[in-house]
DNA sequence: CCTCCACAGGAAGCGCAGGAGT
DNA sequence: ACTCCTGCGCTTCCTGTGGAGG
């Protein structure tokens, strides 16, 4: 690496002629101040919760759409404004928005309430029943009015135990109320929940419909005209990065990330404007994005797989000094580093049969790639490849393993 | 040509968690 | 609250395959 382009990347940032105004909203946490497309659900929304400002408890509600229809960014749109309004008017409404893929039990659910209500108090090692009791006791002392936002319940353990227990508080409080809005994405869900938790949570339902072109087209604008400095997006980049969100079923979030990622390519570039080419080439890395972000979710047993894979692909590439290329693994070899790096974390390995499967299943995913070895290597021998770089798998991974 | 090797993948069984039934 | 059942993740054991090496 030469030091000169050291000093362009440096420039480049201290320049900030870039096509960026706020990078962030672009981001998918970002709360805009209007949603297109979804004024209808955004009134229902409002409509469930408004009776909360007259002290009466509003209907639970349950959520659900494909990923990328707004559910998240709806619900949050509403809770804000509502919070707005009551702080106002001195109405004791407090919401908590809990994700349910970080927080998955029942009592980290009532933790993270719990820190909410009562931020000076510390809850780890606190018995469940104990957390609950302190925010009946907060909830009743200071009249409050809960709602609390359940996103990707779907991820949730114990579903109905923590539903059931939110609920039943309303029948021991004589003052102030909880009320729950589940989120998923997950179909099926309202089907595999048992009957008394169903009625309690789907009091209301709502369904989000994905986005048409039209309406990622107009998602784009909206955010490109306060994420992007003035005339540094084109439209023809804007309608492509829509048509291509509109095939993968109409989802917002990402049309959002190709934006994004095409901006970070036109920066790169030095570009003053992002194309419709810039779109084109942010395709890769999205996908790439999107690999990487299967791969952090993936069973630890296979993350440690392709972690050593990874590891002995840039071992052996390194080693190989003469050109050819071709870094050729078999699967025996894949095995031997596996499990050396699996004892080395202090895990304990699978056996090579299940290995297998952890192969093909990775392969399925498009994660790897599998053939017969043929000529040149004994019997059914196959050779395994890594179909995405090994230094951002190894890179992902070693972060998300250590810790 | 025969044996060995290095692996693929089927079958059976085991321990465990979670749900159904009582 | 208890047993019973079932599915899941995994190990153990096994047979099959096809080139390597004598």
């Amino acid at each position: 690496m030469a030091e000169d382009s050291i000093l362009e990347i440096f420039n480049r940032h201290v320049k900030r002629n870039g096509v960026f105004k706020n990078r962030d909203a672009l981001s998918p946490h970002y709360i805009p101040s209007n949603l297109p497309y979804r004024e209808e659900q955004v009134k229902e929304l409002s409509e469930t919760v408004a009776p909360i400002l007259s002290g009466r408890k509003p209907e639970n509600v349950f959520i659900y759409g494909k990923t990328g229809t707004g559910k998240t960014v709806v619900t949050r749109y509403v809770l804000k404004r509502l919070g707005e309004f009551a702080k106002e008017r001195e109405i004791p409404v407090n919401t908590v928005y809990i994700n349910c893929r970080i927080h998955n039990t029942r009592s980290s659910v009532f933790i993270k309430i719990g820190r909410e209500l009562l931020p000076d108090d510390n809850f780890l090692g606190l018995s469940t029943a104990y957390i609950y009791e302190r925010i009946l006791g907060k909830v009743r002392e200071a009249d409050i009015r809960l709602m609390v936002v359940l996103d990707e319940i779907d991820k949730l353990k114990g579903i109905s135990e923590t539903v059931y227990a939110l609920n039943r508080a309303n029948d021991e409080l004589e003052k102030g109320s909880i009320s729950i809005i589940g989120i998923s994405n997950v179909l099926t869900l309202k089907d595999s929940l048992d009957p008394r938790t169903k009625s309690t949570l789907c009091q209301r339902e709502m369904i989000f419909p994905p986005y048409n072109a039209e309406g990622l087209r107009k998602i784009l604008e909206d955010r490109a005209k306060e994420g992007f400095r003035e005339g540094a997006v084109s439209d023809g980049a804007i309608a492509l990065a829509a048509a291509y969100a509109a095939r993968q079923s109409g989802d917002a979030r990402y049309a959002l990330q190709l934006l994004l990622r095409a901006g970070d390519i036109a920066e790169e570039e030095g570009a003053s404007a992002v194309t419709e080419e810039h779109v084109e080439k942010a395709k890769e890395r999205v996908e790439e994005d999107i690999i990487l972000e299967m791969i952090e979710a993936l069973p630890e047993q296979e993350q440690i797989l392709l972690l050593a894979m990874a590891k002995l692909v840039l071992a052996k590439k390194g080693q190989k000094t003469l050109g050819s290329g071709e870094v050729v693994i078999t699967s025996g070899e894949a095995y031997e580093a596996y499990s050396k790096l699996a004892r080395e974390l202090g895990k304990d390995p699978v056996s090579d049969r299940w290995f297998r499967e952890y192969i093909s299943e990775l392969a399925m995913y498009g994660i790897l790639n599998v053939v017969q070895a043929g000529k040149g290597f004994r019997g059914n021998t196959r050779i395994i490849k890594l179909l995405f770089s090994p230094v951002k798998i190894a890179d992902v991974l070693q972060r998300v393993l250590v810790a």
